[in-house]
DNA sequence: AATTTTAGTCAGGGGGACCTGATTAATCGA
DNA sequence: TCGATTAATCAGGTCCCCCTGACTAAAATT
């Protein structure tokens, strides 16, 4: 069991990690007014195109179910990002029921451009710190993923194997 | 300049470990179904709430100074916030003008609660892995500071004195 | 062939973060 | 004193995430 000093003390530079991260995107957000992109890859819009980033070709209902969303839920984002041309609707032929989502070629620039991007903080690292904050991120991340998975094992297999390995093929 | 493998690697990790993160908050936030609370720190309602818990008895202009929100943004959150019982309203004596915004009891606690709780992940971590963690963060930390500050000095000073420097009374 | 299941859609709603514009009430300054 | 500044409010709007309920069209089942 670490110190319990070193504990608060971390946890605090992790939320003002977080903090200052917002304020950062909040900056670049009005900064330069983009276009209507520019937001958390990890829910609504940002999750379908992450899923199918890397698995292209699915379909609503399995887009809901790897998201853990209804598929009204699901639709609504598709339909959205329709509009904005990051992904197409095609209905699917073997079953006429279904509806097949693809990434655009926009929509797969976007998605790779906007998890593909280094943080320019990290250039301040040495190599050393790399490695450490490497090996560290593993076990927080580790720790979360047991946490998630006790919790509630459906979800996590469904995280798993449609967004967490992903990671692994751009990034390793 | 780092290695690049290294430097992907890492942003690789810090993106996982964004997800993760929501996903585990997503899970907590549906488990128990709380009553409303549960939203991030760093923006609306949450970011009153931590302004607040660093120097109670602002007035609603200078809860807006501080936060970069328009007055009737800040209104509207310290609105709800009053709803919910977290905070209260009274008119300044000196200034009738003037409403000024205090912490309940029930605030004050939710407030702290929301920042000093010590992620249960870090107790896997060594004291070594700590130590290095908290260095790295540091650094991360205050080359985001720079780039906030270079880009926007007014925002940084606000946000400096009225959140980052909260977080050093409670967890150094 | 008739029934049930499945994939999607529409309609509508709740809550959240923000913002602009117009208006009121107090206080300040010339 | 009287007009200007200041702190707040009301009204209304944009966009986001996400859900329930009701309904259609195309399978699958019986």
């Amino acid at each position: 069991m670490p110190n319990l000093t070193k504990k608060r003390n971390a946890a605090g530079k992790l939320i003002e990690y977080g903090m200052v991260q917002h304020m950062a995107d909040d900056l670049a957000h009005r900064r330069h007014a983009n276009k209507g992109d520019q937001q958390s890859p990890f829910q609504g819009q940002g999750k379908i195109l992450l899923a199918l980033s890397q698995t292209d070709g699915l379909s609503q209902k399995e887009l809901a179910n790897r998201l853990n969303m209804t598929a009204q839920s699901t639709a609504e984002f598709v339909n959205k990002l329709v509009k904005k041309h990051l992904v197409s609707k095609e209905k699917s032929t073997v079953d006429r029921r279904k509806t097949i989502i693809r990434l655009t070629d926009h929509g797969r620039q976007t998605a790779s451009k906007e998890s593909a991007k280094i943080p320019a903080y990290l250039d301040d690292l040495t190599d050393t710190e790399l490695d450490q904050l490497i090996a560290i991120l593993t076990k927080i991340n580790n720790s979360l993923y047991d946490e998630i998975h006790t919790e509630n094992p459906h979800w996590f297999e469904n995280f798993q194997r449609s967004v967490a390995d992903h990671l692994r093929d751009w990034f390793l």
